[in-house]
Parts: structure tokens; sequence; C-alpha cells
DNA sequence: TTTGGTTATCCGGCTATCCGAATAAGCAGA
DNA sequence: TCTGCTTATTCGGATAGCCGGATAACCAAA
């Protein structure tokens, strides 16, 4: 067998994926490394709806990316793993090079 | 700002995490940095209708993340970019730390 | 040119996801 | 406890994604 992946594991890891295939919680994530904010904070920055942050936000608070905590009246969140820009980092390089090749290829 | 990514980039980063947000392409792309291989290897590999295989085949292509090269009557696919497995190993590593945390939260 | 192995596409139908307005729920300070 | 700021959830509706059987398109060998 070629696929060493437990199956779980796979399944966790689309559910991550998936989780950062939306624009909006790609920017809310970048945001959150620059500094943690609350949700009223990241909905200005984005120029988004209160609600659609909010809900972007459970979405990734669900699949344990961020973490939220209150203070004072707002909640703050955080990233829970700063390392995961790194990844999202190195994916964007891929992405750049492969636009490169495919550029040069053209002409 | 924050948020220095151009809207291109990022439209760009979402298309390719959510061609890894599925567990079928995923095990492909696994598959494929194995070896390449046609698409009815890789349906019989993962035991997938032929035009399930093929379906995501073309997601991925358009995504450029695998390429395709006739090879007598069949085709051949391969990884274009092999560091995307890299990307997803550490993906992967941050996961698996992420619920080693957990459970010992948990205890 | 016919045959058979291989791959791509079409089809209908189901499920999941996303959106923003509206509303509910939480919570701190007066 | 009432007020007002903040956040979460609900709602209806639109869009996008996934599935596998059936079929079409491709191509090499006979």
């Amino acid at each position: 067998m070629t696929i060493p992946q437990s199956e779980e594991l796979n399944l966790l890891h689309v559910h991550i994926c998936q989780a950062l295939s939306d624009p909006t919680r790609l920017q809310i994530l970048y945001a959150l490394h620059d500094k943690p904010r609350n949700v009223t904070a990241i909905a200005k920055l984005l120029d988004t709806p209160q609600s659609t942050i909010s809900r972007h936000l459970a979405v990734l608070r669900q699949r344990s990316l961020v973490t939220s905590k209150r203070d004072g009246m707002a909640v703050n969140y955080s990233l829970s793993y700063p390392r995961i820009i790194t990844v999202l980092d190195m994916m964007r390089e891929v992405l750049r090079e492969a636009l490169e090749q495919q550029s040069q290829a053209v002409q």
C-alpha cells in the first residue's frame, strides 16, 4: 500500500484544508498573525459584516485553528498554532514559483 | 494595513486549498508522490469509480497541481510540484501536535 | 477501419457552504 | 436591574461541490 496515512488524520487534514479554502478566513488568519483581535476589529479591518466574521471564526474555532478568550466585553481571538502561517507561506511560495514558470512557458 | 497579500495571490491560494480539501484528492496526490500513475491504476488503487478519479484529476490539473502526459493508450499523471507534499506533511505535523496537546489537556 | 482498452464528459440529484439582515444572548458598567 | 456594547445564532435563499452510471471521445494495434 502506498498510502501510509491513517484514515483519521486524512479526514482531519481535509477539515483543515477546507477551513483554509475561503478568502475571508485566510485574511482572518493573517490578521490574527499580525496580532490578536476581537470580532468587531476584524470586521472593520476586512470591511465585512460582523455576522459573517463571527461565522468564519466559529469555523476556525471548531477546527482549532484559532483560540478565543474573553477580555472584558470583547472576545479576543488569536492563532492556536502560529506555525500554520509558515505552512500557508510555503504554499504561497510554491504557488509563486509555479506562476513564474507558467509565465516563462508562455513566452 | 496588516494584510500584505495581493488579492490575486489570495484567490489562487484559496483555489489550491480548495483543491486539497477532499479526501480522495489528497489520496491521489500521495499516490502520485509514490510514483506517476494513470487514471485506471489510481481508480483501482483507491477502489473508486474511474469517472470520479478522472473528475478529481481534472480539478488537480486545472489548479496545476498535477501534470498529464499521454503514454501509449494511457495518460500518465504526476505531481507538478513535489514540494506540495512537503507542505502537506508540515500541515499534518502541526495537526498531530495539536492532537497530542488536546489529548493531554483532557487528562 | 474495426476493435478494445483508456480517459473525459454529461447527467440528475443530493449535500454542503456561503451570505447578510435580523434577532438573541452575554456581559460589564452605571 | 437597566443600558449599551459585543458576539453568536437563526433564517431563507442562492451557489458550488460531490457522486457514480452512462456515454462519448481518443487512440493504438490488428
